[in-house]
DNA sequence: CTGCAAGCTGTAATCGATTTCAGGAACCTG
DNA sequence: CAGGTTCCTGAAATCGATTACAGCTTGCAG
């Protein structure tokens, strides 16, 4: 009455043929003729065999596993993205393996061990990892960057505009009338957060406004850090009037920590936030911003790193996703009501 | 110049031992001579050797990853889940790998293809998979079932008190002075839906308050059936002053749609909401609602699954982790204001 | 000095598939 | 009918580790 695996070979004998032709049977049925197959069939349908994907794998050298390593996987700004990965992956029969590099205790050197009899390919969302960890090795995977990238690490990158979408923050402000216009920026560290930060300050140029570095308030991506932008913005003399932050969260934080404080948003001072994550359009008031196409995202960098897989051909080496500006209610022309 | 992976067996040329012998200094340090084991060492820092894991995989009969089955891996609810998992996963030597089990196009007996050759055990979050496909069975691995559960699919859970969350939210709505309270719950076919919607009518009936079946609105857990909710709430003539939402994001649709129909929240009507997630402290008014110890409750499930993957001793049968009560300002008295 | 245990190491089997290579049968072709 | 294809199949090598088993040293007790 034990109940065992069944083999490969237990299947072979059953349907008296040799564990090539099951195999043959299950993977390349064109190469078998139809009345074996048939008889393979019937005896692996009597048997409930499955196959054993540690010995397939071994065999051919490969995982069928990609992994995505996500700088804090608690992010939800991560969810969707990971959805649109998880999608095309599943399609094209990979398994998605998650890695969260920034998890209390995680080796900082965790890339170092993700060879290729790990996983068949890496998706890395974060740009903070070393590069020297990632660097192109017989040893090493294929890889893309997607988000955020490492600035000396050639891989293809899957990205939105970052600048583009900062300018058409500024500008915005700047059409309704905005001359005095801050900036809440992201951690310096961070390669999204200069490419925010250049842009504001490219479009500032443009339009021909102000750029003050005590505009430039620190910041660090976090709902907390903007709460205290909001009390930066609020301990100056000489306030601007507008303040584009380069993450929805610091946005969400500066609007409440503002309104605590007595602040009516937009009258005393507009918002705009960037990412457009999930029910910024439901805080009061609903927040502009800039909207990312996160799912989008992650099936372009699951593709991307598919055709890179496939053949190891030249591939795009970078794919711009576009932004767009959502208008919402958090952002009118100064001193308006 | 080429460069080749370097193998157990290179690595004990060079060292001048057997693949046994690196084999064992490599794991079990303990069965090799000191003296050995250093010109094991030296050997492989020379060659740059890594272990290649499907083989140790295939010969172990083992995977080290744990498979995650997630309903809808976009929605945000999961990511602190996940980050909690990943985290203890990690600890231990685990790999996470995480299936949307409601992408599209995703086969639904998804679960029948997940033996042990795929992982060592399962966190299923999803109550709605096919029972038969997970019942235990030793061709499969181990399993725990997180958030959600299978009633008739005997296996350990790790769940909040979803019912005493609902009479918690209830409670707190009868305190403040509502007699008429109005319920928005999840789709009937959910087992969190049924057991927050029996937790309402269980705490209407202890505080002699009416259940009536037309003040239970038709809901899915979804920030559109909230707004749906608002509508179908405004319509009525013999409206509830207060209602109470099985999820943070209906309860963000209702309090959005009303809000936009003219309808003040909390003068209104009150609103309570269930999860804590991400930003509803953020909305306006800030939203009263049922926390989810959502780190925790990924936590325990991975710990569960780890205990019952090490002994299959009798692992406890349900964990259930606690739920509190955060009152914001979306919820006040009846015609207060 | 013999016998036995303890400690270390190597040989070879093993995990369970895929795939190369070779061979047999059947079918053409000239 | 000889020679060449084409189609199908099986034997055995292979992927790269772990580990059961056995053998060799060495030390110690009797």
């Amino acid at each position: 009455m034990e109940r065992f695996t069944p083999r490969i070979r237990d299947v072979a004998r059953i349907a008296g043929v040799s564990t090539a032709t099951v195999s043959r049977a299950l993977s390349k049925p064109d190469l078998v003729s139809a009345e074996t197959l048939e008889t393979v069939r019937a005896a692996v349908a009597e048997t409930g065999y499955t196959i054993n994907h540690a010995a397939r794998n071994l065999r051919q050298q490969r995982t069928m596993g990609v992994v995505a390593l996500v700088p804090n996987l608690a992010n939800p700004f991560f969810s969707r993205i990971l959805a649109g990965v998880s999608a095309v992956l599943t399609q094209a029969g990979y398994n998605l393996l998650v890695v969260d590099t920034a998890g209390p205790g995680v080796d900082p050197h965790i890339a170092r061990t993700l060879d290729r009899s790990r996983a068949d390919g890496l998706i890395v969302f974060d740009g903070l990892l070393p590069s020297e960890d990632l660097r192109p090795d017989p040893l090493r995977p294929p890889l893309v960057m997607a988000c955020e990238w490492i600035e000396d690490l050639s891989a293809p990158r899957i990205r939105i505009d970052n600048e583009a979408g900062a300018r058409l923050a500024v500008a915005h402000l700047a059409q309704l009338g905005h001359a005095r216009i801050g900036h809440l920026p992201g951690p310096a560290a961070n390669v999204l957060a200069r490419a925010r930060a250049d842009g504001t300050r490219k479009e500032l140029l443009a339009q021909g406004l102000p750029i003050r570095s005590d505009w430039f308030l620190p910041g660090d991506f976090s709902l907390d850090s903007g709460r205290r932008g909001a009390r930066d913005w609020i301990a100056m003399q000489d306030r601007p009037t507008a303040m584009f932050c380069a993450s929805d969260q610091m946005a969400c934080g500066f609007i409440g920590e503002a309104q605590r404080r007595g602040f009516r948003v937009p009258q005393d001072v507009s918002v705009v936030g960037f990412d457009n994550i999930d029910l910024v359009d439901h805080i009061t008031p609903a927040l502009t911003t800039i909207r990312q196409p996160r799912w989008s995202i992650g099936e372009a960098a699951a593709q991307v790193l598919l055709s890179l897989m496939a053949d190891a051909g030249a591939p795009p080496p970078d794919t711009v996703l576009p932004v767009e500006l959502i208008i919402r209610h958090s952002s009118a022309a100064p001193g308006a009501g």
